[in-house]
This record gives structure tokens, sequence and C-alpha cells, in this order.
DNA sequence: CATGTTCTGGACATTTCTGTCTAGTGCTCT
DNA sequence: AGAGCACTAGACAGAAATGTCCAGAACATG
């Protein structure tokens, strides 16, 4: 919090109650976004929210917003970056969802969960869920799986990864590297070669211990 | 509800109360099962739940054993049964998740949201779906398959099914049905018989129309 | 018929939220 | 120095939950 170099009378900014209810949305879901609970966190009192937002509902607004525009991004990104085998694409996928500056799946669930209870939200989310799973396919179909091989591979693809993470495992990333090659081979039919594996194993090791999304 | 035939002053059960309870966590999440939604829905007073539970806590925990007795037994005795063929044992599997009489996914969505706030929800789930997944490694363990790669497309299924649920999809009977084929293909690497495929469709079909879960 | 048992309803207390209103504080700019 | 701007605090109102207490209703029983 950059409480110190603010002119005037000002102690926080419309930011930092964004992010702060942006880290409450994330850990403990939608319904824990109060307003007195940022406030407490950021040493400033409830009314002063006001000056910066209409209403609890303009900030939820605000954060719905930012989730569009990052997370289904990034996945998208992703999944069209140029490769030379459909084993090194899938691990280029496999990359950000493993890395905590990739796809954020505790956002995306914390979401998801609000869609539950919220119509618009569910809207939201249904577009980005067609716009991935269809990156996945052209990600298949670049490959030389036919359209509707592509297809389902992404759709088997896509669902067993938000599986994943709904199921909310604590594996170590051990356990889960072991499993990498498999998984490699189940969801292309191909055998992965040992450079790309290690090389994604590499890469996974390294940004394990990485600190959690600074939103 | 059946109000008429109860002796003396009594208007509901505590089976009353548990059913509403559980009809409530169903459809709109653990954080609205309230006490008097379910006495207004019942037509009674919200004093009355007192006489049959000490406390909203002691509602839920009913309602989290009935849901372990329940939703985990029902995918294992589908993955457990006989069948001739992987292709054919993994039918019978989907028809436990399409039966609407055999797994509920929204109680068993609705548990897993609760569990993100209660650590001993979040046991009782990591038990169950460490007992589902290696109910379906058995299965495919069975049809030859050696026991990393068994335990692998167990995996993938299972985190597959529960990411589709996940997604909360509005997708068509005939629209999923489609892919049967191609998902069957994908998990098994064996492409099925059409026999099998058409029995599947035709008990998919069967059971589409059914009313979803008495409880 | 009196008494007890088993529920039910209404009043009350408390907590935890949201949102409003108003006075006040400390820069900035003229 | 005075005025205005941009923000903040605190008091108040009100809604929605949980839980407690006690009087009362309707049948069962001796």
């Amino acid at each position: 919090m950059a409480e110190d170099d603010l002119p005037g009378n000002i102690k926080v900014t419309r930011a930092d109650w964004l992010r702060t209810a942006m880290e409450l949305l994330i850990s403990d879901g939608v319904q824990s976004v109060k307003i007195l609970t940022i406030g407490t966190r950021l040493g400033v009192s409830r009314s002063s929210f006001y000056w910066y937002f209409q209403s609890r509902q303009d900030l939820l607004d605000q954060l719905l917003a930012d989730w569009e525009r990052t997370n289904t991004g990034v996945m998208i990104a992703y999944a069209d970056l140029p490769a030379p085998t459909i084993t090194a694409a899938l691990n280029n996928f496999f990359r950000c969802v493993v890395d905590p500056e990739g796809f954020n799946h505790q956002l995306d669930f914390a979401v998801r969960e609000w869609a539950r209870r919220d119509a618009r939200v569910r809207g939201v989310i249904d577009r980005s869920d067609t716009a991935r799973q269809q990156a996945l396919a052209r990600m298949f179909a670049r490959h030389g799986y036919d359209p509707a091989e592509a297809d389902i591979r992404a759709r088997v693809l896509y669902y067993q990864q938000i599986g994943y993470y709904a199921l909310e495992l604590s594996e170590t990333v051990e356990e889960r590297l072991s499993r990498v090659e498999g998984y490699l081979y189940c969801f292309t039919g191909v055998v992965p070669s040992k450079e790309e594996v290690e090389d994604f194993k590499r890469f996974a090791r390294g940004v394990a211990g990485a600190p959690a999304h600074p939103i």
C-alpha cells in the first residue's frame, strides 16, 4: 500500500479497494467481498468506500470486468503459441496453467461460483469457456487432427483441466510432474519426446515456488 | 409434504426440514440454507426448527453425512460393474453420470463449494475423490492397461467429468451424445463398437427427460 | 377430566451487513 | 490567507440472520 506519498488527506486509492477486494474474492469467494472487511484491511473507514464506488455492486462489476480481461486472454494466448509438435504445443498450454503468473485458477473458480447465483456473470463465463475451448481445438487442428477429433480432444483437455482445479487436490509439484508424460500421451495419442518432457519439468519447477498472483 | 396425517399439533417432521434444506443446498448452495427460508417454504415458524435441531450447524452436519452416504457410493458401484470391453465399461460409468437417478452433480458441486470454506467438509470430499479415482483406475486395469496408464486414464476421465459439470454448460442431450463416440476413443485409445455406442445413446435418451433427484 | 408430552408461534435480543448524511481534515491554488 | 477540492470518520437507519424464552395448542394417558 502506497499510503505515504499520497497528497492531501488521502489514505487509499480506488485501486487499493479493488486490489483488496480481488484478494478477498479469490481467497474467500464473492460472498466475502464485504466493504467493512476491505476497509479494515486497508485501515480506513467503511464510508470512505462510497467516495470511490457507488455501491457494492459497482465494485463487483469492476472485479468481473478485470477477470474477463485477464484470465481468458492468458489461456488463449498460450494455446495459440506456435510449436513444432502437438506435444510441445500442449506443453505450452500446460505452462500457463502451472505458472502462478499465468492462469489464475482460484480466481477462475471464485468467479464460477459467483456465476451460480448471478445470471450476468453466468453469461460472461459462458463466452470465455467457449473461446478457450475453441482456442484449444485450433491448436489440435493446426497439428493435423481433423476438426471433429480436434474439437473432442480440446474438450477433454479443457474440461479435465477445469476438473483438476475443481477438486482442489493438494498434490506436490513432483507428484504432478510425474504424470506429465502420461497426460501428454493420453491427450494427444502421441508419445512425447524426452526433451519436451524435460523442458516442461524444468519450467514447472522454476515457477513452482514463485509467489502467487500479485493482483 | 405429509402434513395431513400427522398426529397432534404437528405440522412438519425432521425429515421435512432435512429434505427442504437439501433442495436449497443443491439449488442455491450452503449459504442459502437458511432457517427462515426453509421454514417459510414449509409453512412453519422459524422457532419450530429448534425443536428438531440444536442449531443450523447441526442441520448442515446431517446434510453432509447424507451426501457422503449417497453420491460417492453410486459412482463407485457403476465403475465396478463387469463389462466385456473397456469401452463398454466406460459406458457403464457414463450411465451413472447421465442418469438423474445416479450421480447428482449439482449436489456434488454444492458440497464442493461448501468445502472451500470448511475444513471438515474438505476432508470428507478428499476421501471421496480418491475413492472415485481409484475405482476408475481399477476399471482400466481390469481391461489390461498397466497400473501407471490405468491411473493416468482414470485421472483424465474423472477430472474431465468433474470439469464438465464445473462449467455448467447448457448443451442439449443430442449435442452431448454426438460426442460420445469421440470421448470413448479419446479416453481409452480404442474405437468403440457401433452397438455399444447405440446402447448407450438409447439409455441416455431414455433417462434424459426423467425428473430430477427426489431427495 | 386433569395432566403431561410434543410440537408451534410470537416477542425479544444480538450480530453483521449495506447505505446515507454531515461535519471535519489537510492539501492546493489563487 | 482564504476558498475550494478531495477524501475520511462517525453517527444513524434499516435489513436480514441466528438463537432464546415462554405461553399456548392439540392430542395421549391415567
